[in-house]
DNA sequence: CGATGGTATTAGAACGGTTCTAATTTGGTG
DNA sequence: CACCAAATTAGAACCGTTCTAATACCATCG
């Protein structure tokens, strides 16, 4: 296991065992997947993947899981109406991403140039007492702009 | 009915005429509800409220009527993928939003003094051909600071 | 005035992701 | 080896949304 993931794998783990909470080899396997990778996994994607190790893990295994994580504010929860929730364990704090709506990838948006409103400046401006953010810009990825670029001149005629 | 709640459901029938679309009576309720509340409100709520005109209107309609207005650019969804999607009727373009964990309202921000990052930026930026964003900032509300003013005591033990 | 056809509407089934429940398994401790 | 608590499982329940097939409505035309 890469050594980045591995140490991102000891935080979660440190966090969940702060709170008292086991962490058995499924719920490892959990953490593993979260940490090795930026796709923002689905439930049933990381169940996949815990499954190729342990065959008999249910989905309830895995929401359990991550509610643990979500509690020792170790995962990002993306939610979304029309499909799965996706998960980001490399980086539970608030911050921006970009979604394809045509291929529906999510992607962290990290652009140094651009800066969020931060949530201090609109708690103090709104009088909420804020915990957390969220943004999504949504659009085509360079990606599906190649691949479907006559998508464009068909949009708005029936 | 206001004069401004009247000017706004005008637009809306245009944008659907202009889109080949009979504004029926029930429809024209949906629109009415819409253009009536800051509140943004959900399905069920629109359909109680159209039902106490046209007691027999079900559901299908409002979803469809949504649907509808969701094509002809004239309302803006704001899904959740734990409770029902809400719905903004008063100003369909891109907004962030103010979401109270405690009693789950929804509000807009409107602060001239915060200004939102703009699509053209992260378009630029990103790659992506962005059509809209989204951000909403979530917390507890003022009036629910001081109902359960107690509840941040409480909070980290368990 | 009655038939025709297209749109609107309805009730309820189907669907998909999430949560809940009850039973079973596991693993540590006395 | 017995016991207990926590973990896990399979599947049911749930809920908002979407789909489907049947029906109602309404303008138009013969």
């Amino acid at each position: 296991m890469d050594l980045q993931v591995q140490h991102r794998v000891n935080e979660m783990r440190a966090s969940m065992s702060k709170l008292g909470v086991n962490v058995t080899p499924r719920r490892a396997k959990v953490l593993e997947t979260l940490a090795s990778t930026d796709c923002h996994p689905t439930v049933n994607e990381i169940h996949s993947e815990v499954r190729r190790l342990y065959p008999s893990t249910s989905l309830a295994t895995i929401y359990n899981t991550i509610e643990l994580l979500k509690e020792a504010g170790q995962v990002l929860e993306l939610e979304f109406s029309g499909s799965a929730n996706r998960y980001d364990g490399l980086r539970p704090d608030s911050h921006p991403h970009l979604i394809c709506l045509s291929c529906r990838s999510v992607e962290d948006m990290d652009m140094c140039e651009i800066e969020d409103v931060s949530l201090d400046q609109v708690s103090h401006a709104s009088g909420y007492q804020l915990v957390r953010q969220r943004t999504d810009y949504y659009g085509i990825c360079p990606v599906c702009q190649e691949t479907d670029d006559d998508s464009t001149s068909s949009v708005g005629h029936k």
